[in-house]
RNA sequence: GACGAAUUAGCUCAGUUGGUCAGAGCACGUGAUUUGUAAUCUCGGGGUCCCCAGUUCGAAUCUGGGAUUCGGCUCCA
């Protein structure tokens, strides 16, 4: 007798081993049709597989994310299979799920490609595989066994693989005439996988190392009803309209020139109108939060940099040094501003009573990325950070630190930043030759992050091994409108730099003492932060940030003079206005500024001109009524005011 | 940087087998119209078909090299 127990609690009794499947259809036929998979203890297990014992489980569909990956990763099988049908010979590395379908790492034999032509063809045979309705059969086996049969089919990838499994803990899973090293679970058989699309092909270096070699990665996603693959194509269509490259084209924000140089970023007008909101924002913020700006030059004495230690680090890879009349004289382009800011700290003896300093600039670095890393305005090689760097004593770091968390609140608060997630870093405790700064150091840092984490109710990842070598960090990042994460707002602390640029503090003993550093960037970079805020606002920014606040259309020609009285106006009340003055009819100036997203269109004709008054229509939301001019200052101010409220006044 | 794909008017794109294929819509200019809440009509100008070589009687189209962009990989101070 074998006692199942239930989520609910309820316990089920059989008379034998009984599968997931079996448990399914014990309870009802419409159940035992949409489940994917079985967690039996904890652990998640095909539907096929005998339970012997008595167990928990808990029964998983397309809705939970490991019936998802248990259809995915099948699906990733029934791909390899199509490979290995038309590339005999195909080598396989791995086939994992991910968020959105799953991939095969594959290397072709005899130097054969697979270029995007072939993925139609590949679609058409999987699903003919997939309807033949193969049972994916699970098989344990010995290392050794394990080991010839990759052996006979020449695939050293699988041999590396298995060569670092332990014996007794190897299995294979089979459907039609391919068989996988995989730990499971799987789907009962093929049938379930009724959509299926291959997205994209790209290469993917053998286990992540760039000295390894370049296979080719096929990505796709499968479903179990074709109308769900549909809804899925329209919603990643939809995503592709808000990528900040085609509105940051559309709506005129800035461009790249190839006669400038490739990642080199220019903001037109209106980006740069943006821009300077965002750094307006900050500014107001951080004057609050007793910061002092500060203005660095872009070029540094390349001693600076061997100072400061990048120069060893990047120098070889990066834009090299410019060269002056002067003998031996060498300049670079600054790739960060903190060295600068650590000689204006030096400029002056400090007294642990000036601690903390806080030094900003919107300082402009340029860094030669690689060129297939450059993407949009989301890696670029000159780029302005919202830098600031924070001088100060031990007992100050973590009350500094909850500073800057809410400084990084205020600003995902004005702009609506909700699905943020948080990461902190730490050193890796088993290499502590790849970090500098004494281990005490470094724990006081760790532990000072960690509570001012906790502190302020920030819920957070931990990466153990992603600190930087002078400085545990915590990261803010945020996914673009095609899932891409990208980090912006940056915290870390660092030892280091006051080490090797001898900054140092008077204390209340009168014994010098070494500051702590925090660097920190809310935005990251005005570059990436304005790339995910495009694609966060689809291009409809709040209104005390876009760069045209309204548009002033008159219903004909004969109403420009007063449209630019009006425009005249509202300018000096600080309301960035222009005026639509084509001769065209007014649906056709609505329609254009509607879709130019200016927040509020103002209609002028006869009925206004004589009564000083607009007729406001909101974009995308529609006509607002008539009002008098000193009356649409009065909104409008009021609405810019109600957005900021109580985030930095 | 490595692998794959792409590049045609300011923008979005069509262009079949190498031969009236230099095209469309939008944008821009022009004339008419003087417009009341999502596209008025007329006429017109505009191209180094990414660049450089090559094959060919003939290249947007084929081949080689380069540039840039895109995808994921590596990287990210």
């Amino acid at each position: 007798m074998i006692q199942i127990t239930l989520p609910d609690n309820s316990i089920k009794e059989f008379a034998e081993a009984v599968t997931g499947y079996e448990i399914a259809k014990s309870i009802s036929n419409s159940l035992a049709k949409v489940v994917l998979s079985i967690s039996v203890n904890g652990e998640v297990w095909d539907l096929s597989r005998k339970i012997e014992s008595d167990a928990s489980i808990k029964l998983y569909t397309w809705d939970n994310r490991e019936g998802q990956e248990t259809f995915w990763h099948s699906s990733a099988h029934i791909l390899a299979e199509a490979i290995e049908f038309y590339y005999p010979g195909t080598q396989f590395g791995i086939g994992p799920t991910i968020d959105n379908g799953f991939y095969y790492d594959v290397d072709l034999p005899d130097g054969k490609v697979l270029s995007e032509k072939d993925l139609q063809k590949l679609e058409q045979k999987m699903l003919e595989l997939a309807r033949q309705k193969n049972e994916i059969v699970r098989y344990e086996v010995s290392k050794a066994d394990a080991l010839n049969l990759f052996k006979e089919k020449n695939d050293d990838l699988k041999e590396e693989l298995i060569g670092e499994l332990e014996d007794g803990t190897i299995t294979l899973y089979k459907q039609g005439s391919f068989t996988d090293l995989c730990r499971g679970p799987h789907l009962p058989n093929t049938s379930y996988i009724k959509a299926i699309k291959l997205t994209s092909i790209a290469g993917a270096y053998w286990r992540g190392d760039e000295k390894n070699k370049m296979l080719t990665r096929v990505y796709g996603i499968t479903f179990p009803k074709q109308k769900m693959l549909q809804e899925y194509l329209v919603l990643v269509e939809e995503a592709k309209k808000r990528d900040h490259r085609k509105i940051g084209k559309e709506m005129e924000l800035f461009m790249f020139s190839e006669a400038v140089g490739q990642g080199l970023p220019m903001w037109l007008p209106k980006g740069a109108q943006l821009r300077e909101q965002l750094e307006n924002f900050l500014k107001k913020v951080q004057k609050k939060y007793g910061y002092d700006q500060v203005i660095t030059p872009h070029i540094g004495d390349v001693n600076l940099y061997k100072t400061s230690g990048h120069y060893e680090k990047y120098g070889k890879d990066s834009f090299q040094p410019i060269l002056t009349p002067s003998e031996g004289e060498e300049y670079l382009l600054k790739p960060m501003n903190c060295p600068h800011h650590c000689e204006i700290y030096k400029w002056k003896p400090k007294s642990y009573k000036d601690l903390p300093v806080r030094m900003a600039e919107f300082g402009t670095v340029y860094r030669y990325e690689q060129s297939g890393e450059l993407h949009g305005l989301t890696r670029v090689r000159s780029f302005t950070q919202d830098d600031a760097h924070i001088f100060c004593r031990p007992d100050q770091l973590k009350d500094e630190f909850k500073k800057v968390i809410d400084i990084i609140f205020i600003i995902f608060k004005a702009l609506s930043f909700e699905n943020y997630t948080a990461q902190i870093s730490l050193r890796d405790p088993n290499k502590p030759e790849k970090y500098i700064g004494s281990s005490e150091n470094w724990d006081k840092a760790e532990q000072a992050i960690v509570e001012a984490c906790e502190e302020k109710g920030l819920e957070t990842t931990t990466e153990v091994g992603e600190a930087a070598f002078y400085g545990p960090k915590l990261d803010f990042m945020i996914k673009d409108a095609l899932g891409r994460s990208w980090q912006l707002g940056t915290i870390q602390v660092d030892y280091n730099l006051p080490e090797r640029f001898n900054l140092e503090y008077i204390g209340a003993d009168d014994n010098r003492h070494r500051p702590i550093m925090i660097h920190r960037a809310p935005f990251g970079s005005m570059e990436r932060f304005v790339a995910v805020l495009i694609e966060h606002t689809a291009g409809k920014f709040p209104l005390w940030l876009t760069p045209e606040q309204a548009v002033i259309l008159p219903i004909s020609e004969k109403y420009n003079d007063y449209a630019k009285k009006v425009s005249d106006f509202l300018n000096i009340s600080d309301i960035r206005t222009v005026v639509d003055n084509r001769n065209e009819k007014i649906g056709r100036k609505i329609r254009d500024n509607e879709l130019k997203r200016i927040p509020y269109l103002l209609i002028v004709g006869e009925k206004e001109a004589e009564s000083e008054t607009v007729s406001v229509r909101r974009q995308g939301v529609g006509d607002k009524g008539t009002m008098t001019n000193n009356e649409f200052v009065d909104f409008i101010t009021k609405e810019v005011r109600e957005q900021l409220s109580g985030l930095y006044n």
